[in-house]
RNA sequence: GUCCCCUUCGUCUAGCCUGGCCCAGGACACCGCCCUUUCACGGCGGCGACACCGGUUCAAAUCCGGUAGGGGACGCCA
């Protein structure tokens, strides 16, 4: 093990989104690539929005996309003490100060200044007090230093400069005694030995403040790389009402782990013109430095491909077994039915999601109670009929089994009567599936079995004659 | 408003650091053709971008400056 540690910090207030996957994608692929440690931990000091549901909703979204972490997690809530007592060291230094302004005299100066052009910031009121009254309610604030700048090189964006004018005093601990975000991530960050911090775009405005944090408590200052955001169609930031956003749901859609994966490693990151990934090679070609500098928009289109892909190269096994759920959500058992795995076989390179595939399964398990008319249509009822009855002749006295055997059947059926392949097949497809869309006449006959495949012929004979 | 960041095909991106091999490459999507018993798969081809303006240079997507547009942050949320 190398030193570098890096760590996924959620905060569960909600399930896990495509956008913190790809983030903790990121921490989890640098440490494997270096042989560092990836560390979770569940950033819930917000009491009021933190719940056990979305910490479990979290661990189950990371699990199902196979990101293990090495440590953790670990709760902020139970560091409680130990964030007090870095404020008490701070206050003691000088460093931190206390603050008696009411949240509502704050707001007050916030919407003043914002009206007035200014940057909202503390305007430092308590900073220099000297009086402590007793028993008013007080937060406490971090002294900042005044003037100069704060920067630093960002393994992604390159060097960030703030001129620390542009920074106020921070709140570092509520009126009710609890420790601020800003806070306990530098403390959780310092004595954990994080080496790396890679988390959202987002916190770029906060870094030059836990930096000066860092500084005041005398801790090293890690490396920062800042992670673009991901994007909806419309280039706002990705939200429920661009669809879904939670990585369990793409579960539920029928997406494979590695297709959603390989998705969200190349949505930021390349590796020269490679498209495909599997972990294995994800893990030895990342780069930190690679990462794009500009937020990426997400793109179902190329998911579906990536997900069509790993089901078309998946192993039927594995396939089945995942498929199942999707179909008992449809009602459908496959107990009495052909062989699931020969099922998924004749699916693989026809569906994009599992749903989908469970959708095209159905006719295996339920013979269908209704036909496409239109597509019907098309063909006389005497060349039906006709086709319905070689057919029905041809495979019970033939002891074809397999796909191969079958389709040489049907062709000779065509030479033996003059028909086209499309005249025999297509009725037949639909005799059996109710539709025209469906894998190959011979692997259907195969996957069926012959003697459910002439009673569903059967079925559509009685059907056509009556018409 | 202030600060920070970003800007190559519709989308994801390669190239940019170390100017010329780039009248910009790959992938998804789209369109066409081929394959074909349907739907797909696959194969081949097409469409399509360096935000803009200046500067430096023999030469700029690449370096410099400005403009515009977009995003983020500005909370006793994280």
């Amino acid at each position: 093990m190398s030193e570098l540690r890096v760590r996924f910090a959620p905060s569960p207030t909600g399930y896990l989104h495509v956008g913190g996957a790809r983030t903790a994608l990121f921490n989890w692929l640098l440490a494997k690539n270096k042989g560092g440690t990836f560390i979770l931990r569940i950033e819930d000091t917000d009491v009021e929005r933190s719940t056990k549901e979305s910490v479990d909703a979290i661990l189950e979204g990371m699990k199902w996309l196979g990101l293990e972490w090495d440590e953790g997690p670990f709760y902020q809530s139970d560091s409680f003490p130990l964030y007090k007592e870095y404020v008490q060291k701070l206050l003691d230094a000088g460093k931190a100060y206390k603050c008696y302004c009411t949240s509502e005299e704050l707001d007050a100066k916030r919407t003043i200044a914002m009206e007035e052009g200014r940057k909202p910031k503390y305007d430092g009121t308590c900073r220099e007090r000297v009086d402590q009254p007793a028993g008013q309610p007080y937060v406490v604030r971090f002294r900042a230093p005044k003037g100069g700048v704060t920067a630093f090189d960002d393994l992604i964006k390159g060097t960030i400069t703030f001129p620390n004018e542009e920074l106020d005093d921070l709140i570092i601990q509520r009126t009710d005694g609890t420790p601020t975000y800003n806070f306990c991530v530098v403390i959780d960050d310092a004595t954990m030995r994080i080496t790396t911090v890679i988390r959202g775009d987002d916190h770029v405005n906060n870094t030059p403040r836990q930096i000066q944090l860092y500084e005041a408590l005398g801790f090293p200052v890690p490396q920062f790389a800042h992670v673009p955001m991901i994007l909806g169609s419309d280039k706002a930031r990705l939200s429920k009402r661009h669809g879904a956003t939670s990585v369990i749901a793409y579960r539920d859609m029928g997406y494979l782990p590695e297709a959603l994966m390989n998705y969200l490693v190349r949505l930021g990151w390349s590796h020269g013109d490679d498209e495909i990934f599997s972990r294995e090679e994800m893990i030895q070609k990342f780069d930190i430095g690679n990462v794009g500098r500009s937020a990426s928009v997400f793109n179902t289109e190329k998911l579906n491909w990536l997900n069509a892909h790993y089901i078309k190269n998946g192993d039927p096994e594995r396939l089945a077994a995942l498929l199942l759920p999707h179909l008992s959500k449809r009602r459908v058992t496959t107990r009495n039915g052909p062989d699931l795995m020969s099922v998924v076989r004749t699916l693989q390179e026809r569906a994009q999601t599992l749903e989908e595939m469970a959708e095209r399964a159905v006719f295996y398990y339920n013979p269908p109670t209704s036909y496409d008319d239109a597509a019907l249509a098309k063909f006389d009822k005497e060349l039906l009929l006709a086709v319905f009855a070689a057919v029905t002749e041809k495979l019970s006295s033939s002891p074809a089994t397999d796909t191969a055997e079958i389709d040489g059947l049907f062709k000779e059926i065509c030479s033996e009567k003059g028909w086209k392949m499309g005249q025999v097949g297509q009725p037949i497809r639909i005799a059996l599936s109710g539709g025209t869309q469906a894998p190959g006449i011979g692997e259907i006959v195969a996957t069926l079995g012959v003697e459910e495949t002439v009673r569903r012929i059967q079925r559509v004979r009685e059907f056509v004659a009556v018409k």
